[in-house]
Order: structure tokens, then sequence, then C-alpha cells
DNA sequence: CTAAGACATGCGTGTCTGCGCATATCTTTA
DNA sequence: TAAAGATATGCGCAGACACGCATGTCTTAG
């Protein structure tokens, strides 16, 4: 294994750790209609402001959202559709697993 | 947010978490091109035994893999082609990242 | 039934992570 | 400039996680 795409691995992983939690991904589920800012998505929520901002910073973090300053709000959007796109995936595996196969 | 909701949120973060490990994303990979023994999975991986058995329990434990014994041999395969599909959009948002957008 | 190979599991430890709380920074309005 | 609203950051703690090591379990060969 080169230590080039030993990094990458650490890479792909480290954005998966972005997804790897409830709160998470709830405030990226949030962001699905656009923009929003921390109070709206506080609002939405019901996450501390204090901990939705640790949250979203993650996010950021790791390129999965971006922000926006308009006056004293900062507005938060998904990177790209393919996030979307891969936590529904997800979604469409656990739901083979539990829908039952036909007798 | 309605307790299945949470719930459900808890459970996708659990599944995004099988994916939070770059040596579960080597194994995920080497699972690629279809079912491989354990004793394979290390001699490609690099990874120790003991370890590498710890990491598919995770990933089984989470609907990922599933596995078959044939003698005395496990074999372990991705349950389903869209894991691999997830991880891919993963990855092409990082490459949209790292590629500069042209001035 | 005994030995060896293949795999899984339990334990201890060092590290990481999420959260609440307090507080700091930035922006607008008075 | 002072005050208030919006957001970010630092700290401390409790729980989760990854790993190495030793050992247990299952399977086939002899």
């Amino acid at each position: 294994m080169s230590e080039v795409r030993e990094e990458l691995y650490q890479l792909h992983a480290s954005v998966c750790k972005g997804f790897a939690d409830p709160k998470r991904l709830i405030l990226i589920n949030a962001l699905r209609d656009g923009e929003r800012s921390v109070t709206e998505l506080c609002e939405i929520t019901q996450i501390q402001q204090a901990n939705a901002s640790q949250h979203l910073a993650i996010l950021k973090s790791k390129g999965l959202v971006t922000s926006r300053r308009e006056g004293q709000r900062v507005y938060y959007k998904v990177t790209s559709s393919k996030i979307n796109e891969a936590l529904d995936l997800l979604l469409a595996v656990m739901a083979e697993q539990i829908t039952l196969p036909a007798i």
C-alpha cells in the first residue's frame, strides 16, 4: 500500500466521519432545501446553538458544507448534491435490510 | 423530531460510522472484486488478523458486509453495490475540492 | 482424538469525540 | 460608542473507539 493511497483512505475516512453523528446528519438534512442560517438550523433541529456551531465547523472542515456571511447571519449549505445522493444510497442499503424478502 | 425519526438518524449515523476508519475502507475496497477470506484480506491489506476480524465484525454488525463459511475459511463480501456507489460519490466530492476551478 | 490452521473474542490502554457551559468575536442598531 | 443579536471558540469531562496481545473456538488432516 503506497503512502499516497494510505493518505487517501485516511482522508476518505475523515470525510465519512463527518456523517458519523446523528446530529450532523440532522443538520445536513435540514439543509436539503437550500441554505439556512445557524439560528434557523437550531430552530429546525432543536440543537443547542454552540453545539450546532461545533458540528457545522466539523462538516465545514471536511468540505461537506460551505458558509456565507450576510450581515450578522451566517448561511450554510451542502457543498454538493452528491453528498445527499451518497446518504440516500446508504438509507437504501438500510431499507433493503429491514425489508423482509418475500417468502 | 419524532422518536422514530430520531432513531433513524441514529441508525444512519451508525452505518456511516462503519466507513469512518481507514482500515475498514481498505477492507471494503479489497472486497470490490468479489468475496475474500479473512486470510486473503490480511495478505492484501497488510492488516493484522485479529484486527481485521474486529473491523469485519463491525462492518458485519452494520450490515455492510456478509460472511459465509466454507470449511475452515470464512468468506466476506460487500452487502450491496450501493455501498461502493456511495463511497465513490464521496470520493468524487473530495476530488471536486482538490481540483482547482478554471480561472 | 490430537495437532494445526483459520478465525473470533476478551482485555487493557491510549486516543478521540460529543456535549454543556462559559465566554469571545463579529455585526448592526440606537 | 454601547448594547444586543448571531455565531464561534475554549475547556473539562464522560463515553466511545482502535489497537496489540493473548487466548478461545471451530474445522479439517492425520
